[in-house]
DNA sequence: TATATAATTTAGGCTTCCCTAAAAAAAGAA
DNA sequence: TTCTTTTTTTAGGGAAGCCTAAATTATATA
């Protein structure tokens, strides 16, 4: 197995992009490479001839390139950590998407797998799961007439958009991050007593009661 | 001031090794920035004049250098992202010393400001306040206004409110049987390496670090 | 002070990664 | 099928970063 860490990035980025044009088991053009990379079509051929001496991609000349086993493997590396980059620099830190995007696109390429397999933890995914990664998908449901009611008068299980939070900006900061602000969808999962479990799209939580009642959620 | 964003890992990297090898207002010598960085004289030599022209760097043949204004601004910025990066790895991914110092060392070079910003946010550190930056730990003050921190990050022997508990029902409610669930007070009593020990209205109990940094404290 | 030693720089070479321009091959059209 | 157009490769060049070896400058010592 090629040790991941000789790869400069612009290889690691090379083998992202191929592995990104890849439909069916259709080879790669150069073109297409330079296109997406923004490369010059002769530095790509030059990038994927060295690739192809790495044994990480199969180059056939005038007929474009195709992942090897190895050069797959890279590839889904990167595009794990990628993804698991991103979702911390949006979910958990509140960096809006391009710019997570494009932060997340340096970043994957110094990560190490201790590294990654704990931030894969982190962010509460089982490492061994990888499926998990790429299915964050939310159930929409349509509902009836507006109503304006704080959080922690709301209905198990329905989704609502906030509207409103009252003062303090330490908590509106947190809240935010979380993806609790005006305007975003969320969702009250489960309440008893004093917790209130809300989905939003950035994750889960838990909120106790008086936070629930500062946030004014229209249905 | 220079825009950061020109500059390869290579120069700041010298950037950075010179701030810490400058003493006084001693001249850094060219072989003690060799031994430092592991490169050769010649090397050293080559960037530090390339350094010279852009301005960071007042080089002198054969007197060594320091850093100008801008290079300086240049430094503490990376050594800023450096510290809380390495924050961020050891004290919530619970990654090992030597390995999170590495890893830290790879990323500072391609932070944003704005991620900078949230993450040093996010480890409950006020972004504007750069002197706490240095101090490896978090003060809380009685009339400071309210924090938010992962329990993880918290100050030992502090009370402080639960605010919120990330993902995992399963988590929240195994933690709410002990008294740890929003609005709920609680105090870390003690924490090393791993152990993070809290005493609740339930009693005193143990959890892990990974656990304790899904719990979002405020003091 | 003169000279030996140590530190530094210059000179020249190599690889990566980028480019442009020209040649070669493949694909499309007549 | 032949010829034109498009795609791809080759050839050659430049900057960044690294190197070794040789020349140069500074420093230490006799």
């Amino acid at each position: 197995m090629a040790s991941m860490d000789a790869l400069s990035e612009s290889a690691e980025m090379m083998i992202k992009n191929i592995n990104e044009l890849a439909a069916d088991d259709k080879r790669v053009r150069t073109s297409d490479l330079a296109s997406k990379t923004e490369l010059k079509p002769a530095t790509v051929t030059e990038m994927i001839q060295r690739l192809g001496d790495l044994g990480l991609v199969d180059y056939e000349a005038y007929h474009g390139v195709h992942l090897t086993k190895q050069g797959q493997h890279v590839a889904d590396v990167i595009e794990h950590r990628f993804n698991i980059l991103e979702r911390f620099l949006t979910e958990i830190l509140g960096v809006e998407g391009s710019e997570a995007a494009e932060v997340a696109c340096r970043m994957e390429h110094v990560l190490t797998r201790d590294v990654e397999h704990k931030l894969t933890t982190f962010l509460g995914i089982d490492p061994k799961k990888e499926s998990e990664l790429f299915c964050h998908k939310i159930n929409i449901n349509e509902n009836d007439s507006p109503k304006y009611l704080p959080l922690s008068n709301y209905v198990k299980g329905k989704k609502g958009t906030v509207k409103l939070i009252f003062e303090d900006e330490e908590l509106s900061k947190i809240l935010n991050e979380q993806g609790i602000q005006p305007g975003n969808k969320i969702m009250l999962k489960n309440n008893d007593d004093n917790i209130y479990s809300v989905e939003t799209d950035k994750g889960n939580f838990s909120i106790d009661r008086k936070t629930a009642s500062k946030i004014i959620i229209q249905n």
